[in-house]
DNA sequence: GTCGGAAAAG
DNA sequence: CTTTTCCGAC
């Protein structure tokens, strides 16, 4: 039994994900959603299957099987109503950079988590604060 | 579809 | 700083 895991052990081999990837909006310094923390809410949902869903087969990846519809909840919970899948994307391609995630290239829509930046984001342990995560020995 | 520069907004 | 908007290039 895993623990300090939240997963989806039904149907996707056993893929689960550490309860800090799942941190989320509840920040009480009402910092606003970031774009990752929806992404993986969405993920977490057996509701959004069909919109998007984790990749069997590679730890992290997901594949969007709905652009639009994604675009659309985006739109509604950033109150941008002219959100589309166009300019989603763009944000999400900034994140290649900040390696919060990269892009699997050859398939449609599908993107994948870089964990390791994900600890580095929501473990203030390390000593990130001052040099933006620049950390070698993950 | 995907990429990434540029400008602008918050 | 992150994300939105716009867009030319491949």
């Amino acid at each position: 039994k895993r623990e300090g895991a939240r997963g989806l052990e039904d149907g996707n081999g056993g893929l689960a994900f550490p309860d800090w990837a799942y941190k989320a909006e509840s920040s009480p310094g009402s910092r606003q959603i970031q774009l990752w923390h929806f992404i993986l809410e969405l993920l977490q949902k057996e509701e959004f299957r069909h919109v998007i869903a984790w990749q069997q087969g590679e730890y992290g990846e997901f594949v969007i099987k709905d652009p639009d519809e994604v675009a659309r909840l985006w739109g509604r919970r950033k109150c941008k109503p002219q959100m589309n899948y166009d300019k989603l994307s763009r944000a999400l391609r900034y994140y290649y950079n900040k390696r919060i995630l990269h892009k699997t290239k050859g398939k449609r829509f599908t993107y994948k988590f870089n964990f390791s930046k994900l600890i580095v984001v929501n473990y203030p342990l390390w000593e990130v604060r001052g040099s933006q995560g620049r950390i070698q020995g993950i």
